[in-house]
RNA sequence: GGCGGGGUAGCUCAGUUGGUUAGAGCGUCGGAAUCAUAAUCCGUAGGUCGUGGGUUCAAAUCCCUCCCCCGCUACCA
């Protein structure tokens, strides 16, 4: 069988529209790496689809009182569409919520039990008598153990941070019917991720030194620290359900079915031929492009259920051959937040920008190594000095002068083999770069190429050529011609867009060009050009501006959505008399152990001590503090922090980065004095 | 808190089996040229390689401390 690669991406989650950070970590440099391969003519297969299932659709359903179908349909359209604009090249998109994708997945989760590697436990689990349903963590909300926060979800306290366990909540209240859920015994579904200990061990150490290294020793913590077996079913009714007797309202984890997306986007896109693309075979590979917090689902846990699948013979998954994970890509310096406004999405710009532009910019600034930063700036910069000046003036100045004097057609004469060939040589180290997956160092080096055309272009001086030696000029220009050429297919992988434009310039048709064989003269003489167009316009300052502008409003919008609403009535005087605030002297000062901002305070507020937890050893030192006179409210109802009873808080000034500065009394005063 | 990754020129990033004056692109400054979207080409300046220590004849590179950023994770390696 020929050598083959089926290179998938991993599937975006469709509770939203995808962000620049999803174009940079996965799709781009996927995309890129399966044109090159397409252009060496090589069989390839892309796949790609949306992620339909989980908990998070199915509450985003809920808040906008619609079916979780209606919220996958809507981000499917969308994403898929962005993808096409942006010239993502998948051969096939499926989704998760399709038919073909349970059937795949249940077969998956049968073929695993028969071979013993599935479980089931008994566990206590909350239950919702008026819904009569099992409540997952996030459909619980209640009183969060550690400190007392009121709304604290069945999954952790976003107030304190801790993570908890639904059982744990005080006063549990189900998010569906409001009412008070009851603890019930519930089945749930296990797979022996623990079983496959030493065959991951031996997987992963397999490619040590072949994969990026931040790859392995990813896989490698994880496999450190001991796997343990992971519940693959929930109770919920939207994804894919349990193919057995007596699992009524239990569906498989998303991690779970998640990955079989890609097995099942084959078999809709090849229903006879999937196998080729998935039975194990030396001369098959499959890359998984993916960002770096996905490492551990394609390095450890899919792997894990393709050796479960594989064990009885029957047929045996290929599994990965490499992890090209990527890190991640901030913006403006801040990381990405769809919930802080602070995003760039790719439905809301390519109205306004080339798709091209945008690739070039995150190839660019593929954040291979280390997390990267997408600016508009840097946008504009890469726009104008690069793509405009570079590439655009290249193809601008050739066509141009040809069109002036040799009458818009290529000139019949011999080109410059030599320089040919060293373009061609050029090109074969960027064909290894892109093998390596290096592909940012590979879009550099292909502008390299583009750099020494204009230095050609300079150093041989055609306008002077075409006064006193015709026939010179007429070489010069074929080389260039001819490295244009080259260069549309070369650009190609990165800007799938501007190489077809150019194509059209130089009147030749798409698709008989491969990388191997695009530095070879391939234009006839005498060959008309067609019309000459800018490839691309500069970005103006002004331009730039308002987007940056336009981020700033979307931040600030979604900061007052988000702010805690803070009641502007006035309250009375009687109102402030019910909270005491005295002032205490700080005695003792320790930090609490296993926690970052707590201090544990023994203070004395006149005759009486009391112990007060207080976060605010971000900046203050226990010894920094002893000796201080603080005030404190003294009639707060005590709470437990981390487990610790405070009786009482103090003062502080506050700011979005944390406390700055403790409220103290400016002249030296005794404590247990009353604060007016 | 634990684990993993990162902290190198104004900006975005390369660079570790330790070894001559630490690299690239962009930006800066100067020059050449004028075919071209004033676009190109050549040259210049710019870094105590996060901090503090250690190993070595020699450290951006190996070891230890600490600080900062990112991801994963949560009675836990």
């Amino acid at each position: 069988m020929p050598k083959r690669t089926l290179v998938t991406a991993a599937l975006p989650y469709a509770n939203g529209p995808i962000h620049i950070g999803h174009l940079a970590g996965v799709y781009v440099p996927a995309d890129m790496y399966v044109r090159y391969k397409r252009l060496k003519g090589e069989e390839i297969l892309f796949i790609c689809g949306s992620d339909e299932h989980g908990v998070p659709i199915t509450i985003s359903a809920d808040k906008e009182k619609v079916t979780p179908k209606a919220i996958v349909d809507r981000y499917h359209e969308l994403n898929k569409k962005s993808f096409e604009r942006l010239g993502i090249s998948f051969d096939y998109y499926g989704r998760t919520s399709s038919e073909e994708h349970r059937k795949v997945s249940q077969e998956f989760f049968l073929h695993l039990l028969e071979n013993g590697f599935i479980d089931t436990k008994e566990e206590p689990q909350l239950y919702d008598e008026e819904a009569k349903m099992f409540l997952p963590d996030r459909y619980v909300e209640g009183t969060c153990p550690v400190c007392s926060n009121p709304d604290a979800r069945g999954d952790q306290c976003d107030n304190c941070g801790t993570y908890l366990n639904q059982t744990e909540l005080i006063n549990p209240r189900s998010k569906v019917s409001g009412s008070k859920p009851v603890v019930r015994p519930t089945k749930h579904w296990y797979f022996k991720l623990s079983a496959f200990q030493k065959d991951l061990e031996n997987f992963i150490e397999s490619y040590a030194g072949k994969w990026r290294d931040t790859v392995v020793q990813q896989a490698r913590s994880w496999l450190k620290s001991g796997l343990q077996d992971r519940p693959i079913t929930r109770d919920l009714d939207w994804g894919v359900p349990v193919p057995l007797e007596g699992a009524a309202g239990k569906v498989l984890y998303v991690w779970f079915d998640a990955p079989i997306g890609y097995v099942t986007a084959t078999k809709e896109h090849l229903p006879d031929n999937w196998q080729y693309w998935w039975a194990e075979d030396k001369d098959l590979e499959w890359l998984c492009f993916l960002g770096k917090d996905n490492i551990v689902f394609h390095t450890i846990m899919f792997p894990a259920m393709q050796m479960g699948y594989n064990k009885d013979g029957s047929f045996t998954y290929r599994l990965t051959t490499n992890v090209p994970a990527n890190e991640f890509m901030n913006l403006e310096g801040r990381k990405l937040s769809k919930s802080r406004g602070w995003t760039i999405e790719p439905h809301e710009i390519l109205d306004r920008y080339d798709a091209d532009i945008i690739r070039y910019t995150i190839a660019c600034n593929l954040p291979e190594s280390k997390d990267s930063d997408f600016s508009w700036k840097d946008l504009q910069a890469h726009t104008n000095n690069e793509l405009a000046d570079i590439l655009g003036n290249y193809a601008n100045r050739t066509l141009t002068f040809v069109k002036n004097n040799f009458d818009g057609k290529v000139p019949d004469a011999a080109s410059d083999e030599q320089y040919l060939n060293s373009i061609g040589e050029a090109a074969k180290e960027i064909g290894s770069l892109y093998e390596k997956c290096r592909l940012r160092e590979a879009t550099a080096a292909t502008f390299d190429i583009i750099r020494s055309a204009n230095k050609y272009f300079n150093d041989h001086e055609p306008w002077k050529l075409i006064k006193s030696n015709r026939d010179d000029a007429a070489k010069v220009l074929r080389t260039c011609l001819e490295v244009l050429r080259a260069v549309s297919t070369y650009i190609a992988p990165i800007l799938p867009n501007t190489s077809d434009r150019i194509n059209g310039m130089l009147s030749i048709p798409a698709g008989k060009i491969t990388w191997d064989n695009a530095h070879l003269a391939l234009l006839t003489g005498h060959a008309p050009l067609g019309e000459i167009k800018v490839l691309f316009p500069k970005l103006e300052n002004e331009q730039i501006e308002a987007e940056l502008t336009r981020m700033q409003e979307m931040a600030t919008k979604a900061e007052q959505q988000t702010a805690p609403v803070v009641s502007n009535a006035k309250i009375t005087i009687d109102d402030f008399k019910k909270i005491k605030l005295k002032t205490a002297k700080v005695l003792e000062a320790e930090a609490v152990p296993k926690s970052k901002k707590l201090l544990k305070l023994q203070v004395a507020v006149g005759d009486e001590r009391r112990q007060i937890v207080a976060g605010i050893a971000e900046k203050y030192t226990p010894e920094s503090i002893v000796g201080k006179t603080i005030v404190i409210v003294a009639n707060l109802e005590s709470a437990k922090l981390m487990g610790i009873e405070s009786q009482g808080m103090l003062l502080a000034v506050n700011d979005d980065k944390g406390v700055v500065s403790l409220i103290t009394s400016e002249k030296e005063s005794s404590d247990g004095l009353e604060v007016r």
